[in-house]
DNA sequence: AAGAAAAACTTTAAGCTTGAAATTGTTTTG
DNA sequence: CAAAACAATTTCAAGCTTAAAGTTTTTCTT
């Protein structure tokens, strides 16, 4: 609510331990991603960003115009452009032009990327829990609750 | 230390709650790290991976090898040889061969690199304090005990 | 000590990522 | 309605990132 202090905050021992929760927090963060990726490349013959855009298109099967895409994922437009662009020339996505709004494509996944998917999602899943196996159900309310207060707080 | 299962784990309700929350602390890490990524180009023009070298260094004065930094920084060696290459064309960083073994070389700070990241450092502190700002004590705990249990399961 | 294996580092090719500029199309506004 | 503003997408240049291949040096093995 506030819209005050534009100010520097003083420096102050909570920021001191902020700052290496956001260090740990980043460094647990690579350690899974990058493992993901080795899994991904050595077992499936893809990578991240490619699963990602196929997840964002599996879930809204109606097809996203690519600038929803870039949003859905974080990334900017001209990056989706290319991971996009890839993806098509596999044959695993389509993109449809609009006919009511000439500048807009619509991207889906094609009857290929649709299967190639829910493979791929099912073992991307047991994968993920495997990593994250000795983390309790405590463990993953508690962390999934101050996520989300993050994730709030922007 | 049980080396069982390699057979691939049933889906189950835990498989999906772990998943969700793998995909929301990526989300998280994500936009903070897009943040800081913005910050450190705006108001500094430099960028993160620069950052973690720099901060690497420092936390090492004494000067580290190549593929100790690539270890420390979690990438791989060629990365590590790319993004040093530009720092010591900035004159931010020196390489030093070792005499001991010719095919290591040593990389340290420079008195200018050094003064830099102490500036740089102060900021990125207060920065990331303030983007946590909404985590209380006890979050911090809660959350650091959680991460240090993900960092030893690997 | 000679040859094989290992280690440290760099180079390379391919893909990822970004912000900014360019292109094309739509909407607003004077 | 013409011009300006805005919007969706692609292109571009630069930098990041990786795995794999290549170079040079050291260590191990016999």
């Amino acid at each position: 609510m506030s819209e005050e202090s534009r100010m520097p905050l003083p420096l102050d021992l909570s920021s001191k331990r902020r700052l290496k929760m956001w260090i740990r927090l980043l460094g647990v963060t690579r350690v899974v991603e990058s493992h993901l990726r080795e899994y991904l490349r050595v077992n499936h013959a893809t990578t991240l960003p490619r699963f990602d855009v196929m997840a964002a298109l599996y879930r809204r099967r109606e097809g996203v115009t690519m600038t929803e895409l870039s949003r859905m994922l974080l990334v900017s437009n001209g990056n989706a452009t290319t991971v996009v662009d890839r993806l098509e020339s596999d044959g695993l996505v389509r993109r449809t032009p609009s006919q009511a709004d000439r500048r807009t494509v619509h991207v889906a996944l094609t009857p290929e990327g649709l299967q190639r998917f829910e493979g791929l999602a099912a073992e991307h899943e047991r994968e993920v829990s495997e990593v994250f196996g000795g983390l309790s159900d405590a463990d993953l309310d508690q962390l999934t609750e101050i996520l989300k207060r993050m994730g709030q707080a922007r």
